[in-house]
DNA sequence: GTTGAGTCTGTAGTCGCTACAGGCTGTACC
DNA sequence: GGTACAGCCTGTAGCGACTACAGACTCAAC
């Protein structure tokens, strides 16, 4: 018999705003381990389920890969007696952050020139069309 | 007879820095056209191409989706009288470009806090781990 | 009893490539 | 002519991180 603190997994989702596919999906990749199951086969979650999917969501909000995450669980897991794991990983991720930023705002810049110059003049003329090359 | 100044789809690749299993996925979805063929089937491409597919990197490199590239790409080769449509493609992907750094930003700045607090203390009191959640 | 919402599994689709496997071709050298 | 090796071919499957079904079952309310 379940617990009579067991939810079902439309509240899980409601409770952390994550998707029920996506959960699933998380369980079926192993992120999550397998939720207890009612007589009927239906996934019964806890309150702790709540704080670690609330943990990968955040994590995810933050640009981490489900690869990261999956590791950062696992130092939040064992109490072990320092984080430098967890401190490297998000260094290597803040540095990938960094970067997307850079090409990012190069792309903005580029892009609202290419925008601004265009809008007047035909297609053949186009600074905008003639920006990305004339074909032949 | 294939004429002169065709070349495979190496040289291609070499000219334009798109790889050759992408130019093939290219042409496979339509956004190339299909390549003429030499009598043993190898595609052969002439100097236009080059430039086709140069037009289609840059657009890419600025962040287009290949359906986009698709729009603007049949945009440039009819000669209409105005590129009023490349504008509103390039606006609307300005937009979006504006969005993902305006997401970005606020993924660095937190990062950036959150591994600056961190490396210091065991797992339980880490705050790179802690500010995620704390797990049951 | 019946409706309707919720859940289940399994599979396929998305985007934009990338990476094979297994075979043919073209060229250079001996 | 033989042989090595690079280059090209098709077709399919994989990546990440979901998302969207189809078709079946269950649960709660009326």
């Amino acid at each position: 018999m379940p617990a009579k603190d067991a939810f079902a997994i439309g509240a899980l989702s409601e409770e952390t705003g994550v998707n029920i596919e996506t959960i699933r999906y998380y369980e079926r990749i192993g992120l999550l381990r397998k939720a207890a199951r009612s007589a009927a086969g239906y996934r019964l979650y806890r309150p702790g389920d709540v704080a670690r999917l609330c943990f990968v969501r955040r994590a995810r909000d933050l640009g981490f890969s489900l690869e990261d995450v999956r590791r950062l669980l696992a130092l939040a897991d064992r109490e072990s007696r320092s984080c430098e794991g967890a401190k490297k990983i998000a260094e290597a991720h803040l540095e990938e952050v960094r970067a997307k930023l850079v090409d990012l705002r190069q792309m903005e810049r580029v892009l609202a020139a290419t925008v601004k110059a265009c809008g007047r003049g035909t297609v053949p003329d186009c600074p905008l069309l003639g920006s990305l090359g004339r074909l032949t």
